[in-house]
DNA sequence: GTCTATAATTTGATAGAC
DNA sequence: GTCTATCAAATTATAGAC
């Protein structure tokens, strides 16, 4: 097999998904359900149907994976974002889409944000992946910082800090929970001004 | 070696610490920095100087530890909660208590807190660790509502449901790009009316 | 790109002596 | 309570054939 078959229903296209995009997918999802340490090269070849020797042909070192898995992650969600956002109508909305990113991961995907889960696994991960979770971290605060000044919000870099901070959290607790409730409280006061 | 002196500085008193504490104590500081997955009981066993053999004996299984660590830091956070709250002047002071805990785990022990980490591990852990996570959760954001609703702030339970969220993710967000101001613009938002 | 084979290490766990 | 000895399984990783 040189490609699985990928239809997007709303592209009338087919796309050709690299093996290489395929182990990332997978390896993803296994690590924002149960972290980087639980998941292991041999699960993840297997999932796909090869060996775990082929997934080294990919990603020489665990650590080759964790980087770009977080990097991929951190582009993708900056490109749904912007998508969700180049016709926001003001300010505020573009807040809401922001939410919206972090509540389509606990609610749609059951899953948590990437840098989150490394996030909580820092000290045991490999340096520069931790890097790169800091940098997804200070990026989102750069960004709601902007949003929240257009909104014309007082004190926008402090309610940026604590705005992804609280979304952070709030993925975890709610998971734990297994209470949406909590997660949309958490929403609300981050678009409270 | 029976028990490891401990001198505490406010008690004119020599505690004799059990080996099952000491196992406690050093499996909790491990988790609490790199997960419950990075962590082996040899590891823990050498640390205390003993061999892992010796740890199957306090705990048969690691599942066993791992619920016991999260049983005891919950009693141990409750106990502290109220320890610095019961002289508190009005219910402003106690919530400040309930971060300065959180500020405290950061900032002088430098390490997450237990379940924030165990719950982002969440989907690799035993059923039963996971229900105790879920537990302290619950139990905070509880607490956390009463101490909104005597301060007199509105909607007390959906404000302590984003308290208790803000304050995880700040420790994660924090730790990550190893900048406080996060944490303390999350700590402002908690006690903002 | 994927496979087989294998190495080197680590891990959770047990049996039985002291 | 702790030790030695040991196990079975899992893990990251590499070499070399196809």
């Amino acid at each position: 097999m040189i490609g699985k078959l990928v239809f997007f229903y709303n592209l009338s296209q087919t796309i050709i998904m690299s093996q290489r995009e395929r182990i990332l997918d997978i390896a993803e999802t296994s690590m924002r359900a149960r972290g980087y340490n639980a998941v292991s090269f041999r699960e993840i070849a297997g999932e796909i149907g090869i060996k775990s020797a082929s997934l080294h042909y990919h990603f020489p070192k665990k650590a080759d994976l964790g980087l770009e898995l977080v990097k991929r992650y951190s582009e993708n969600f900056r490109t749904a974002l912007n998508s969700a956002t180049e016709n926001a109508a003001n300010p505020i909305e573009k807040i809401e889409a922001f939410i919206d990113l972090h509540r389509n991961a606990l609610i749609e995907q059951e899953l948590l944000c990437l840098c989150v889960v490394l996030g909580a696994e820092a000290r045991s991960l490999p340096e520069d992946v931790n890097s790169s979770v800091a940098n997804f971290f200070q990026s989102n605060i750069n960004w709601l910082t902007d949003a929240y000044q257009d909104a014309g919000f007082e004190n926008a870099p402090s309610r940026a800090k604590a705005g992804v901070a609280t979304l952070a959290g709030a993925l975890i607790a709610s998971d734990s929970l297994k209470d949406n409730s909590v997660f949309e409280a958490a929403a609300d006061s981050v678009l409270k001004s």
